[in-house]
DNA sequence: TCACTGAATGACAGCGCTGTCAATCAGTGG
DNA sequence: CCACTGATTGACAGCGCTGTCATTCAGTGA
């Protein structure tokens, strides 16, 4: 860090000068244009090397090149279902040279407008948003804001522009009509905070709609008003076991972490999986088909949603024509704690 | 999405002459500062909100004024420990209003150097790395930016500006000496790619110091050239324990995920830990703690480390001095499977 | 009354780059 | 030899904003 007022970095100007071409032309060389012979392609690019020029994307974008910022809004990183979306889209994004400009909203939706805001002032290439309830004011900006925007996780709203997700009602149902087809009958819940997370809260309604066609309802339910985690899920059961009410063949857990905790809490308190107790978990976690007895669960596609979602942003700047919604599925996987 | 060559948005001197103010007041009442009126203000305020303004800071920050977008690069965002830094990261800057800009190295440390050009040519306000193996130039790059740079997660080697981590050797060499301690006598480790994961390299090689300490060697090592994985732990163990080396009081593993897999196999086959088998790990998550029997682990602050590299930056951007290493330390969680 | 002060506002000149359109020039066919 | 074509190159004018340095003007004490 030299001390000296730094000298100034270098400009297009001085490359320019330096090769000996006009600063449209370096531009144009180093932006690897092709109308640009070899040799002055070179020339340039040597200046440029010689000086340790570097770029500065803020004139090039402002000026109307393209950005390569796509910006990215979460509700969370706690909970592993986003990073491995983040890992999908930032996989697609760079494969590209474009780069995730993040921000997280914590399910909350003010928040979330503010992100928006502040996200769409640099004049991204794109956004993908998990929406968290958007307020009227984001749904203006996004819809004012000239550029490709993919909603993902959910396609069970219209969005602004584009989506990319599963149905999560439509995963719970699928699961309940899979384990009454298996002979389950006294199906419990145990669930997370479910206030925040919409999307759980969309699986056990399907869950319960499938219970109703059969004829039957929830056993028991304990829903606790904390982010999801092993612990938690493994809190959920015993309460659940003890609270008196009819013992279940099934608990559906509200995801993969509360399932696994589930199981821990079986293991630790010898019940016996699946002839005592059935599981279920939704997500398909590594961890959940590593356990000594595979977890049943629903796997959600976490990083084919992110990936699906760059190919829709990148797909529109190519001009290309692309599908409003994009329905990534989920799939059941029949784990031995079922 | 309005088809009509949508109609440039409103600009700073649409808002200005619609306030009846000059475009410099405007800004200024815009970004807060404190030489405007409260009328001039709320006119300013009333217009860009009417407009349905949008402030561009592309043209801000190329015009001086200060960006809120902060560069991160990371090696992955499969193994947890990165998305736990990154939350920690990205908490702290979204307080002080600003963003990061994601990068993925894939441990390569030419991906790495392309990264550092491109988040640089963005003219970041600083830039958080985990390197990987920075190359020459990268080096000289970060040195010549004349922006905050904080190097994450190790602090084993010199930064070329500021690092903010732990020792993973001091780690490694403490668990040893802890379980020297406690009476294990015969070691083995588990491990996943050290070849590119150089910070379990390094807890490996602070582990076996500690042995040598002791007089003792690891009667058996294996080492999977794979990302680490629960399933993977469970398939080095089952190897490690086939191999028809002495076998071990302990296996040290590479990681809490490897760990858990180990777990998961003594369940499966019957082994009672600690008594027959011991196990350690390291990272501290969650699902170790969780388990049956919680995993004997060295806990990584690996939030505190984003969030302490963010401090930094922001620190170092206030003009306040800031350390030049920062030493988030690890402890020891001693849990029921040793 | 008058210089003087400080608060509020404004004029101006870029920041560094790229889109647009014009200019140049070697090569081509008649 | 000349009009014509296509490949290169360049001049110019901003993109939208903010730092810097005036300017204005009400209020103040002598």
């Amino acid at each position: 860090m030299s001390k000296e007022k730094s000298p100034r970095k270098p400009t297009l100007f001085e490359v320019a000068a330096r090769a000996g071409v006009s600063e449209i032309t370096a531009s144009r060389a180093l932006r690897g244009s092709n109308m640009v012979t070899p040799e002055t392609l070179q020339k340039v690019q040597q200046a440029a090397a010689s000086l340790g020029y570097l770029r500065n994307r803020l004139a090039g974008a402002l000026a109307g090149g393209p950005s390569n910022q796509v910006g990215v809004i979460l509700p969370s990183l706690s909970n592993i279902v986003f990073p491995d979306v983040l890992k999908g889209l930032e996989d697609r994004l760079e494969h590209a040279g474009f780069h995730p400009v993040l921000g997280i909203s914590n399910y909350d939706p003010q928040q979330e407008e503010q992100l928006i805001r502040n996200l769409l002032s640099w004049r991204p290439a794109g956004l993908v948003i998990a929406p968290s309830g958007m307020t009227d004011a984001s749904r203006a900006m996004l819809s004012g804001a000239d550029l490709p925007v993919v909603e993902i996780m959910d396609i069970d709203t219209d969005p602004v522009d584009m989506a990319v997700g599963m149905s999560h009602r439509g995963a719970g149902l699928a699961m309940a009509r899979h384990l009454i087809a298996r002979g389950y009958r006294r199906f419990a819940y145990v669930g997370h905070d479910i206030t925040n997370d919409h999307r759980a809260a969309a699986r056990l309604v399907g869950f319960k709609s499938g219970l109703t066609e059969a004829g039957l309802t929830l056993t028991g339910c304990v829903t606790l008003a904390e982010p999801s985690s092993v612990a938690l899920g493994r809190r959920g059961l015993r309460m659940l076991l003890d609270s008196g009410d009819t013992l279940p063949d099934l608990v559906y857990f509200s995801n993969d972490d509360m399932a696994v905790g589930g199981v821990f809490h079986c293991m630790a308190a010898g019940i016996i999986l699946p002839d005592q107790l059935a599981i279920a978990g939704f997500n398909g976690l590594e961890i959940g088909q590593s356990l000594p007895v595979a977890l049943t669960t629903t796997a959600s596609h976490r990083a084919l949603i992110g990936e699906t979602a760059a190919a829709c942003i990148l797909k529109r700047l190519a001009g290309e024509d692309t599908a409003r919604m994009t329905d990534v599925g989920f799939s059941l996987v029949e784990g031995g704690t079922s």
